[in-house]
DNA sequence: TAACTGTATGATAACATATCATACAGTACA
DNA sequence: TGTACTGTATGATATGTTATCATACAGTTA
């Protein structure tokens, strides 16, 4: 459960923690249920300041992928198909565009994105357990 | 070559113009040698300010895909290899990681975010010519 | 009660985004 | 030459985002 912040990303810092602790979830690293450190712990070993640890929980939670509990700390939360499937489709098709347009941008064929695809299909499910 | 802009969208104004310009030039909407609307041009079409337009011709022509000419107007740069074939790699990856941690998240499974890279593919070169 | 949890608020700073106005300089053409 | 178009540049302004800092409130556990 170590996160890595890189302080030279134009990727904001709560934004560059929040996708860990969601693949973390998604590869099986972390399991609903299971407790994450507390905000003011998140905020000491990451070296932020609490009140962007706070943020990252609070975004987390709002997605639906944290439940917060006062005095208690954070959960991962239950699995639960929270949005329309159509809504799904929407984001990760916005998602999937903007990664074919770099590609096809830069040369590359079908067949070369999708094995980049597949390498980090697999990087991402390597990193469970 | 009309572009649309969502101002309700979080995505930055300059963001989103940049991205339909390289998907025009990606599926052949544009080609190398075809000349754009001016800045001031484009500025009074899309109701921007034409600092705004600058910036976007200006961000396109700075990744290679624009050439501007002082007087003569900006035009569809000629396809070269611009940059090392790991930096795209890394690139494209990057892409392709945020969009299969987010469908994975929701639950799809790899067959069904293929599915959905392959209609936004069909997508994009549906639109070009 | 003590020590931990999350929650909330106000102040500050730096940067990104976008607009507005104005001026300068290169190109094309009548 | 003059005019009208190009891109280029700069300073001012406004708003929102990102991040930090300090302080206080409230729920949970032992």
């Amino acid at each position: 459960m170590l996160f890595h912040i890189d302080y030279n990303s134009s990727q904001p810092i709560y934004q560059q923690v929040i996708e860990q602790i969601k693949l973390t979830v998604v590869n099986g690293g972390l399991n609903p249920g299971d407790r994450l450190p507390s905000i003011r712990e998140l905020a000491r070993t990451l070296k932020i300041n609490p009140t962007t640890a706070a943020r990252i929980y609070n975004e987390l939670a709002h997605e639906g992928i944290l439940i917060l509990r006062q005095g208690q700390g954070a959960f991962v939360a239950p699995k639960v198909a929270s949005i329309a499937s159509d809504e799904i489709h929407r984001i990760v098709a916005t998602l999937a565009r903007k990664m074919l347009i770099e590609g096809l941008r830069f040369g590359l064929t079908r067949d070369e994105i999708d094995l980049i695809i597949d390498g980090e299909y697999q990087n991402i499910h390597k990193g469970g357990e």
